[in-house]
DNA sequence: AGCGATCTACTACAGTCGTAGTACGACAGC
DNA sequence: GCTGTCGTACTACGACTGTAGTAGATCGCT
């Protein structure tokens, strides 16, 4: 079953999908409206972008008037799984951790932080939200 | 001044990339001849990525007789730096820390990790600011 | 000197991406 | 009922990618 082993996304097709799990169902006007907003895309290119993720399978369309509405098919942790995936094998060759010391080392995270993520996960563990 | 804002690459650029990080100058044959190996490409296919990382800056080229050689002109670190920043801005919402709880989640490494992790650079500390 | 092996340069081509215009159907207001 | 508006569908187009073939220069060997 299952489909998804590769789901690997641009960071705009992102900015798009980030509509989607954020509002559910969403007509191409609103996430249009949005795009416009934040980047100034004309609508027909947020329809062309919405119609090939769709065509490609990550979003599904449905009719309603003369309106479409997209939803997400793939959840944004699958999108994450994928793609941070892809990073750690072609970047780190596969190994997580060294990922986690370059974050540490570019500090982008304090060091602090990784106790408490840690302890975040130990106790608040049944995470789903 | 200052270069490099943003180096993405692409894994099989990735993959070429590697092998001058890790030889240091190499000819288009001996890289052709790896990613020959690896994963069958044709070494015009290989002379073709190098021309092109070449036009862009990414690699240098030097001519020995009849040969070119390549050599990295970015260093492995600055691309990390610059893909991990882009992937925890689109698809983590620039939370690096999100980024580690997610790998902790999906266990892609152990909690006991994170703890060794931060030894780890504790001790051998090379903090940089 | 000629021939084959090498190597680079140029060209090709299909697929995806970012970006958007144009055409056409439907609906709402006058 | 006609007209402007809104929305989708189709087309376009240049850049970049993955992939490689062909042409042409060269070098070494017999």
């Amino acid at each position: 079953m299952g489909e998804s082993p590769n789901i690997s996304l641009s960071e705009l097709q992102i900015a798009l999908m980030r509509v989607l799990w954020a509002r559910g169902e969403t007509s191409t006007a609103e996430v249009a409206s949005i795009m416009a907003q934040d980047r100034g895309l004309a609508h027909t290119t947020v329809a062309t972008l919405l119609t090939r993720l769709e065509k490609r399978g990550v979003v599904a369309q449905r009719r309603d008037g003369r309106q479409l509405l997209y939803r997400a098919l793939v959840e944004e942790s699958a999108v994450r799984r994928s793609m941070v995936a892809d990073l750690i094998g072609s970047l780190f060759s596969g190994d997580a951790n060294a990922l986690v010391a370059h974050l540490v080392e570019e500090s982008e995270i304090a060091p602090d932080d990784l106790a408490r993520i840690r302890h975040r996960l130990a106790q608040g563990d049944g995470d789903e939200r």
